[in-house]
DNA sequence: GTGGATGCAATGCAGTCGTATTGCAACTGG
DNA sequence: CCAGTTGCAATACGACTGCATTGCATCCAC
């Protein structure tokens, strides 16, 4: 087994740039040779680790879904053992929303993505099951317990996210719809 | 002044297929020879009608906000005269939400279009108008006049969409958490 | 009629796309 | 030390892209 390269790293490499280009240009704009070229490596290279683009594409859709994963993962974390249900539910949606120009880049990546897999219904899979994880926790957390009040909650979570990108509103005006949505769910005006 | 040709009517044939193209394999899909063969014209008349791809792409943008206004004005009517703002509001947000196959297509196309507006901010200005126009709408028939609740509903109502689109949520899910919002913010369990 | 504007088709062009192929350097197990 | 696997670069190919150009009907104003 000659030369020792981590494959994984590599990949990640890759996709990391596919995600630099699709964040500024769209993800029409990429291309095997755009990507290596962002990647600072040849586009040869590109193809000698994922043998066609859609398993390029692909590969970096999973990392997307796994790095906001980790960021809420991160985020409850922060918050310390047995957080209120409300700031919890709150840190988490803050965590998934791009408020700043950083997450903004993430977040335009996988707008693009969404309406990429909305015309491969094959590729969307991974996204239904994140989803209907989400909906079952946020349901369980809710005083209420109402799936159909955390599936609302979800899609605020989502429609906030695209209204950021879309510049529609300000990152404090989505926190206030956030909130408010918030006081709705919980009934205190503002205990948290 | 010669040859008498109705060019808006030209021009929304053309838009049309268009949208059909990117109904069914998205918006990269679209190119001047695709779309031409998409409408039955040739290529040349595409190009005769719109100078440049953009142009094109920006008349078929302005067409998908014309027609969702549209429907919504629609649905609107049909309720009669001073109908109840909670089933108003459950008329309109309805109306503009994907929930049969026809209106899907629709919402398949204005999500592309949020996409490619996200990485093209001047395109955006359009929908940044009418996002505005209906927060404000919601807020004055709101029982509390929250802006804050009525960009909530809002964003809800564009999460809905985007799940709707993705297969996340069945139209009956969708529904119900539309009316469980419903519920939070008019305080009545389902008087509509 | 006829000059001129217009509607539209056809073709050409330079560039990019995804992918298959080829070649070679680097490294490693025996 | 060397066969063989692997990492990677380079190139070629056919298809497609947006756009510019050209040419030719068609029709109206005069």
């Amino acid at each position: 087994m000659p030369k020792k390269v981590d494959h994984q790293q590599r990949r990640t490499l890759i996709a990391d740039a596919l995600m630099r280009v699709a964040a500024d240009q769209g993800l029409e704009a990429v291309s095997l040779r755009h990507v290596a070229t962002e990647a600072g490596v040849s586009a040869g290279m590109v193809q000698h680790y994922f043998r066609t683009k859609d398993e390029m594409m692909a590969f970096a859709l999973s990392v997307v879904r796994e790095r906001s994963q980790i960021r809420v993962t991160e985020a409850v974390a922060r918050l310390g053992e047995a957080p209120a249900p409300r700031l919890l539910l709150r840190t988490i949606i803050a965590a998934l929303l791009p408020l700043d120009a950083h997450t903004r880049d993430d977040g335009r990546v996988a707008l693009a993505f969404l309406a990429y897999t909305a015309v491969r219904p094959t590729a969307a899979t991974g996204l239904r099951e994140g989803t209907a994880q989400l909906t079952a926790f946020i349901a369980s957390v809710l005083p209420t317990n109402d799936v159909a009040a955390a599936a609302g909650l979800l899609a605020l979570m989502e429609g906030l996210g695209v209204y950021l990108l879309g510049g529609q509103y300000t990152a404090e005006q989505a926190l206030d719809a956030l909130d408010a949505q918030l006081d709705l769910l919980f009934g205190t005006p503002a205990t948290a």
